[in-house]
DNA sequence: AACAGAACCAACCGCAGACAC
DNA sequence: AGTGTCTGCGGTTGGTTCTGT
């Protein structure tokens, strides 16, 4: 047999927490702690919520020393950095940001910083073409058969994706005309990027991916905490060092999912 | 001033892995 | 060992606020 179910949801209120709510549920915490079982904690306190929704609201909105809005750049840079290496895990991300909540994270994401980074992409571009700077076109029907990355680099590959989909961003919303956009990147695609740009997080080229080792990512790792003291330098991914070993260990299919959604 | 659409964000949903029985 | 719940996570929704016309 397993455990009694979760509660009973015609029963249970939903919706935004009244101060009150809050209330009970802070000083139970703070008296008694969680007790390890969110599900009978409502029971407890005598309140008609879910012990998830008790959870989610502690974790997210009581509990000690969390800050709301208020992103900084250096935390801007993290997360992007983060994004990029780890993908959409933001129980991760957060646990890099003292005092930042993942759906915090995750709701900045989405509303502003994806805009934020695709809108540096598309003022480089507009840049690159005012200059009369042509970048390498992308062929994705001929791009040859990807030849074996190392292990490192092929983690690197979704922000290889990402920069494809804030460029299909690009060729979309800048054309003259309409071009229909491009169909999906191939796994390995064949794109090539400038690794001297003004953007605070750069990237490879496949090509130039190609000639690095695996030592490049690990033992030359770029500390995550240097970021925000570089200026235009950043001419590599950024992995966390403490960060670098778990997402190496995740298999690639899972997280080249990661980055559906772009 | 009124309305529409965009932006924001708190909360909910559903899934996968962990775990109790 | 097997079953079914619990927990934690990421994705999504929907209400509220902001901004532009």
């Amino acid at each position: 047999m397993g455990r009694a179910p979760c509660c009973d949801k015609a029963n249970v209120k939903r919706g935004p927490w009244s101060p009150e709510e809050d209330d009970k549920l802070k000083s139970y915490i703070h008296n008694h702690g969680t007790g390890g079982n969110w599900i009978s904690l409502p029971q407890k306190i005598g309140l008609k919520r879910c012990g998830k929704s008790c959870r989610l609201r502690w974790l997210n909105y009581l509990r000690p020393n969390i800050k709301h809005g208020g992103f900084t750049e250096d935390e801007d840079d993290l997360i992007c950095s983060l994004y990029i290496t780890i993908g959409s895990r933001w129980s991760i991300i957060a646990a890099q940001l003292p005092g930042r909540t993942d759906n915090d994270i995750k709701n900045y994401w989405n509303t502003r910083l994806k805009k934020k980074l695709l809108g540096r992409q598309r003022r480089q571009h507009l840049l690159h073409a005012r200059r009369g700077e042509t970048k390498q076109s992308i062929n994705w029907a001929a791009a040859p058969p990807p030849p074996p990355l190392p292990q490192a680099a092929a983690a690197a590959t979704p922000f290889l994706m990402m920069q494809a989909a804030a460029d299909a961003y690009n060729y979309s919303n800048t054309a003259a005309v309409d071009i229909p956009p491009p169909p999906p990147p191939p796994p390995y695609g064949n794109f090539c990027y400038s690794t001297s740009s003004s953007d605070d997080v750069s990237s490879f080229s496949h090509e130039n991916l190609q000639h690095l080792s695996e030592g490049d990512f690990h033992g030359g790792l770029t500390p995550i905490n240097n970021i925000n003291n570089n200026n235009n330098n950043n001419d590599g991914i950024m992995i966390p060092e403490n960060l670098s070993s778990y997402y190496n260990s995740m298999p690639r299919q899972q997280l080249d999912g990661d980055i559906s959604c772009l």
